[in-house]
DNA sequence: CCGTATATGTGTACACCGTCCACAAATCGT
DNA sequence: ACGATTTGTGGACGGTGTACACATATACGG
């Protein structure tokens, strides 16, 4: 009998569930393997410690999720939407008050602002969203989506048709333009994190990360 | 006793050693585990099944290696090697007949084009070689260069000092503009290979890889 | 040429992981 | 009220990396 077991079993968290049920064990779960990411990027998400978290057996995990995998996936969703939110903020700070065509470089610029500062302020979650991924873009599901309703990808492609709509970007320019600026602000982005430009003091990565903006709006 | 056992327990691979002495087994391990990374990335290099590919005991290799992770950086090293020769091949393939200010710009574009060519044809060495990094830059390690002796980063560089030779790139913009290149064909390449673009026809991706490279060069 | 030091491979063992199966307990639907 | 269904438990299996003691082949000094 573990008649005791229920009190030691945990090593920290879960407050010594008193009813055999757990309540919300997929959404302790979920947050568990989020805490887990953040800290230790997508191979620190492992189901037993999870399970260990939620002051729980690790088969009680397979109730609510397939397998490690699937459980990782789902932290994959809440690191898309997180870094959805962190683009959405860098857009809230735009003055509205310039002209248009000002307005749309700059909120091109403040998505991919958004986009570095998440992956340096967060790089457990960044790298795990980026970890293995099914599609981003035509993915509508909500679990990926900031505020907004938008994801990433998403939210890239509406910077760029308003720098059309304002006229900064030629029309016939406009197609396939997100994978190119994704392209560089991802890359630059790895780079920053553990690429050769890890460590690389905040001030010189903002000015590489300005630089960068830079390229992509005069060579798009 | 395991006095058949060296018959048995090998699944494939190393034939059947009869002395005790394996006579090259960390070139064994190391070959043993490009294999691996190259057929299933980084995460495929497992430390047991290249003893078993050598033939010997899950021990043997901690004569060889500090651990898994120390055999890792070797097979990264390889990997570092092999782009980079992949590089000077499509640098190989350039005609010399050409103006320097020409020259210098396809040479920045060969650079590119084998960086990509690589990822997309060695996906799993690619996805190894930056699985986690040590710098790539400022690292002089000739297991990592190709046969010029030139790592990939310094490839990159060659280029670029070429362009300002030629005149082609502004010395004022010579300083890091390494990382701005790099990012964006860094960055096309993981959405290539396991990113929202995976699977994109290769002609599609052909398409794609010239305007980015149409970007960093106007860009820049 | 022999005997010992050293390098290299072996055996056994441990803790951890993901996952499968059978079982127990709580809740739900009728 | 009671059976069906959901949810958590217990125990097991095969896989991994790695530590420790041991065996064996080669190298070297006399």
């Amino acid at each position: 009998m573990a008649a005791v077991s229920g009190a030691r079993a945990r090593s920290r968290g879960a407050p010594a569930r008193s009813t055999y049920r757990h309540g919300d064990l997929r959404r302790a779960l979920l947050e568990a393997g989020i805490e887990l990411a953040r800290t230790g990027g997508p191979e620190a998400v492992v189901l037993r410690e999870a399970t260990r978290r939620a002051g729980v057996v690790p088969n009680a995990a397979y109730r609510h999720f397939a397998g490690r995998e699937d459980l990782l996936e789902a932290v994959r969703a809440a690191a898309l939407a997180a870094l959805a939110v962190a683009m959405e903020e860098e857009l809230a700070r735009l003055r509205q008050e310039q002209q248009p065509a000002d307005h749309a470089r700059a909120s091109l610029r403040a998505v991919g602002a958004g986009y570095l500062r998440f992956a340096l302020a967060e790089t457990g979650l960044f790298r795990t969203a980026f970890s293995t991924s099914a599609a981003v873009d035509s993915d509508r599901d909500p679990a990926k989506a900031g505020s907004s309703g938008l994801n990433p990808f998403e939210l890239l492609g509406a910077a760029l048709d308003r720098m059309v709509a304002a006229g900064v970007l030629p029309g016939e320019r406009r197609a396939g333009a997100e994978y190119l600026a994704w392209s560089a602000v991802h890359g630059l982005a790895l780079l920053l994190i553990d690429g050769p430009l890890k460590g690389l003091p905040k001030k010189q990565a903002g000015a590489l990360a300005q630089r960068l903006l830079d390229m992509v709006e005069k060579g798009l």
